[in-house]
DNA sequence: TTTATATATTTAAAAGTTTCAATGTATTGT
DNA sequence: ACAATACATTGAAACTTTTAAATATATAAA
């Protein structure tokens, strides 16, 4: 993987926020709302959404519009050449 | 690893030339000339001070000073731990 | 001991990020 | 069709990061 992707992907990593959306996301299979995921961090609905956006642009997830909901799933490729290029950096 | 940490260590990995330091002190064994880095990065002197503090603060990196030099090393355990708590998110 | 070299610190400007109120859009239930 | 719900976008304030000029400190070399 190219530094400038692994930059951008260790940015999206980079804010608590995200990182416990993550692990939120992974513990629910993917399944997440939005109105639950903003009383479980204390933000406001935009921020979540706002944040969403950057992991989803990072590539480390994707989104999948079910309905009124979404659901989501971790990109493994991505996040397997994220680890990978940093171990052999 | 907690969360804050990962958070820390992300940010430290954040930044194109951050990433481009570490690489090349890996690829000279922790032997890296201040004025060496300017030029290969394109950044002034502070700039590079700056950032190579950011990651001895995420303790990503040791800094051992040699004379009028520092070498580094890569913190393999913290490294380790950050790759481990990603990849069990 | 003076001078040169390697790196750190301070300060401040420019650029980027995070947050949320207001508002917009898409989908579902009545 | 209308109201309700889920999520996105815009715009602006607050905060953080990046950069470098100026300056400081530590070590080595003459």
């Amino acid at each position: 993987m190219e530094l400038k992707q692994v930059e951008k992907i260790a940015k999206a990593l980079s804010d608590i926020n995200r990182l416990k959306i993550l692990q939120h996301m992974q513990r629910h299979q993917g399944k997440m709302e939005c109105n639950e995921t903003c009383s479980l961090l204390n933000l406001a609905q935009p921020s979540i959404s706002h944040h969403i956006k950057k992991l989803v642009e990072s590539e480390l997830i994707n989104q999948h519009k079910e309905g009124r909901y979404y659901n989501y799933s971790l990109n493994d490729k991505v996040w397997e050449a994220y680890l990978n290029t940093l171990k052999k950096l």
